[in-house]
DNA sequence: GAGATGACGGGCT
DNA sequence: AAGCCCGCCATCT
């Protein structure tokens, strides 16, 4: 990425980020469902393709994102998943002995939040 | 243009 | 309940 086309083409990227950036603090979204809400459920892999391209110092709640199974997928750095679980914890989100998240408590609907 | 990669999801074992 | 494997999609090399 270095010719022309990464800043005028809105990608699936904006995409994304955008529908990452609607969901309210202390709740959290899979990446199915942002998928899903951009009408294309089966590209959630490229969702976190997506999201792993986020750049620092964005204003994307990037960590309000995790797997279907309520667990960060985080394993790059060492500090991102532990950085994530602790912006979580911050807003209030809960995880159980195993690191997870109740997703039938936090899961965050955006039908129901309206557009 | 083709092959390989990856912050995933769902189903089966 | 947890782990393994296969399939999808957009992007990268």
């Amino acid at each position: 990425m270095s010719k022309s086309g990464e800043m005028n083409e809105p990608s699936f990227y904006e995409r994304v980020y955008d529908v990452v950036r609607r969901v309210p603090p202390g709740w959290v979204v899979t990446y199915g469902q942002v998928a899903a809400c951009l009408g294309a459920p089966r590209s959630s892999r490229a969702v976190g393709y997506a999201l792993r391209a986020l750049a620092a110092g964005n204003d994307v709640p990037w960590h309000r994102v995790v797997n279907h199974r309520g667990q960060i997928s985080l394993r790059y750095p060492t500090e991102s998943p532990m950085l994530q679980r602790l912006l979580l914890e911050d807003e209030g989100v809960r995880f159980d002995t195993q690191s997870r998240i109740d997703l039938t408590t936090y899961r965050w609907h955006p039908e129901e939040a309206g557009t």
